[in-house]
DNA sequence: AGGTGTGAATTAATTCACAGCA
DNA sequence: TGCTGTGAATTAATTCACACCT
């Protein structure tokens, strides 16, 4: 996960080689670690060629980043659709990482798709379009970018739509539809983390007991 | 922090009293781990007058959300300002919850203050003011919303200027500058952990072997 | 020398079972 | 009876040490 954050960082600048305490140190992890989650990585394989890294000189970045991509799910393409074009969702809709992993915006949704006319380059629809898009577009992705207080039900609307997978942006804990899982990014979760490491007295730099 | 959470979320229902089995399938663990979890809010103080929940009944809604605000930092207000005043920038700046957890945006900054004028609330200054405008401000806490370009050289010259913390909503990973915490909020981790579980499978429920 | 792969040892996290209070 | 608090047992995650390749 983090991992390949740091390959793809070392990609872009075009270093060919990444040994596993850099990986470590930019992971903020120790490299014994580093060599243990890495050597899981050929299990599903079960194909004992591995020699994923070369002893002596470290790993290879690109080969490191495609293995990370299957495992991840990042080789097939997936079509993700925003649900709720305010600010938030019209810029996540541009972000540019998006199309780096193979996530497409085919859609967004919203009660008034007129207020966001103009100003984002995805086509937005009406919510009663919901269902119709969705299984046109083939969305299996949604993000839920709309007010707190509707977040759950429109949750709801998502998994009846066909979404398999909804990333929920509200700070609000929504039990996930059957058939569906759900994902949180929470602004908040992060910020009380650092809030508690600044506070904290003895602030370790392990995440600890912060759940 | 995701009971916090929870807790809230009780709190505006305006409910007294939560079991710890309620917490736990809301938080997504098990019913012992969050009394394991909770035992530990009491240990910094040191006295053994306890009894944080009521055995019989569960625990006390508001005296939890209490306990879990100053372990989390939350007690103290926070200032904050918004390094990178584009949409997301803008978004984050009337993000709700903020005040509810005691955060006050009190600026934000942009090589151009001049764009963002009058579509948002918070005064935005040139980055040029950084030093001056974190000291009369007393912010100790900056979100981090500039292209990822840029990103490294800015959380350095935000640590110059006497920030404590950085909350990174850029895909880069930063290494901190000295005596400045970084934590990151980033979109695509969770993406990739959905589509890893959309993908995978033998998708486990559990966070797993994801880094 | 430099750096990976892996089994054994250590350490931490989770679960279980049950005592104790409302 | 219902539900918390906690020590003991189990299970998983991390670290260590060292064989082995380049």
């Amino acid at each position: 996960m983090t991992y390949f954050r740091v390959a793809s960082a070392y990609a872009a600048r075009h270093q060919e080689r990444i040994t596993s305490r850099e990986l470590a140190d930019q992971a903020g992890v120790t490299a014994f670690l580093v060599r243990k989650d890495l050597g899981h990585l050929k299990d599903p394989d079960l194909d004992l060629d591995l020699e994923l890294g070369t002893r002596g000189a470290g790993y290879d970045v690109n080969q490191l980043k495609e293995r990370l991509s299957e495992r991840l799910g990042l080789t097939t393409p997936w079509h993700v659709a925003i649900v709720g074009m305010g600010r938030l969702g019209r810029a996540i809709a541009d972000y540019p990482s998006l199309i780096d992993y193979n996530f497409t915006v085919r859609a967004g949704f919203d009660i008034d798709p007129a207020a966001s006319a103009g100003t984002t380059s995805v086509a937005v629809h009406p919510m009663s379009d919901l269902g119709h898009i969705v299984a046109k577009e083939q969305i299996t992705i949604a993000f839920l970018t709309v007010p707190a207080e509707v977040a759950q039900e429109v949750a709801g609307r998502l998994g009846e739509a066909g979404v398999r997978g909804i990333l929920n942006f509200t700070p609000t804990v929504i039990n996930p539809p059957s058939g569906v899982h759900v994902e949180s990014v929470d602004f908040m979760a992060g910020l009380k983390r650092l809030s508690y490491f600044l506070h904290a007295p003895g602030a370790d730099d392990k995440p600890g007991s912060s759940r």
